[in-house]
DNA sequence: CAATTTGTTTACTAACTAGTCAACTTGCAA
DNA sequence: TTGCAAGTTGACTAGTTAGTAAACAAATTG
């Protein structure tokens, strides 16, 4: 088998760590290979360029990260407007211990990289579209559980989940611009105005 | 008065195309100087850096085009709701042209800017917050003119003005992570949906 | 026209950056 | 224990980048 290494791992972690704090742009391989405590030889080793390490780590963060914990908050034993509720509430956790930790609300690393990249790499530009579309379905099938169960006014469920995931990005890119979790932390409140829910869920807002 | 030039005006349109183009970081100065057909020995005289340069195509952005276009989108003149949908019926019509000359959904230069250089370069960073809040309160006036024509659900103007911003901001971000116009061209009717509009205005999508 | 201000140009430096390579090390397995 | 596969290292190159400086050119004003 060879010798083992648990560099590649570091360097994706690394590279996402890097490029939340800061930019795609604005980190280098040498910066990335500095955090990650990894010669650039080694970097070589493993991956081609930036953004074949940048498709890795974002391919590794849906997984490990993104997939597991939608599949919690989303799950079909939550009610669906609590499963909307309980996911945001979550994000303006997140980004308020972000805060605490680096003095800065980061937002969202797949948009924030979709956005910055989507006119010069192809590649992670379509990872990135690829783990949004994902994110999507969640979305849509609680907005659709929920008119089911006439919790909410009825609508369209896929219109309704695209303009969600809009407020939702939105009021995270501009968490990160003002650099304020609070603006996050209306978010719950908001999701429930947006959807116009009927009535207040068990543990609203 | 000595000699003469526009090569400052030359500067920061080529600046300010080539970031909404790309991205802030992507961006050399030596691109801008190209685009403008300026030499660098010029760029130093008008300019200290590249953040210096992309702060005074920010103001002039604003100054230039922005405030104007604002002000005649939202004139008192035109009713409430009808202000809000012309504003986003604009922005995807100007998206769709942008679409069409280059290949491209470009999105918004200075959400896009926001939130990449927000941790790093804070003088860029503080204007883009100027912006994004000057831009708001033309959404908050237009908001509560129409809650108190009664043309929309009575809500905090306020509030309902941030998550419109978030709903605009995000989809316009869609659209350009998703290369795709057609995203932005259901923002007015979403708008609508958002506001609870209750009668159809004159013109409604 | 002379003097001054304003802007332009070219050539330059120093630092950074991506990417390469051959020698080296470690772990595993026959 | 030997041999191979897997991973590491440091030194290297070539190209890019930000930033500088000094000589030059044009417009304005007295």
């Amino acid at each position: 088998m060879g010798r083992t290494s648990d560099a590649r791992e570091r360097l994706m972690k690394a590279a996402l760590s890097l490029i939340w704090e800061e930019s795609y742009g604005s980190v280098t391989i040498d910066d990335i290979c500095e955090r990650a405590e990894v010669k650039k030889g080694s970097f070589y080793y493993f991956f081609d360029s930036k953004s074949d390490l940048a498709l890795a780590a974002l391919d590794r963060l849906w997984n490990e990260s993104w997939e597991p914990r939608l599949n919690e908050h989303f799950a079909p034993t939550v009610p669906p407007v609590q499963r909307l509720v309980n996911h945001v509430a979550w994000i303006h956790e997140k980004q308020a211990e972000i805060k605490r930790k680096t003095g800065r609300v980061l937002g969202c690393p797949v948009c924030s990289v979709g956005s910055e990249v989507s006119t010069q790499e192809a590649k992670v530009s379509a990872k990135v579209r690829e783990i949004c579309s994902r994110k999507r379905r969640y979305l849509e099938t609680a907005i659709s559980d929920a008119v089911a169960q006439g919790a909410i006014a009825p609508c369209d469920p896929i219109e309704k989940a695209a303009s969600l995931a809009a407020l939702i990005e939105g009021i995270v890119s501009q968490g990160r611009i003002m650099n304020d979790p609070d603006i996050i932390g209306r978010l719950p409140a908001m999701v429930l105005d947006h959807l116009r829910v009927k009535e207040p869920t068990a543990s609203s807002i």
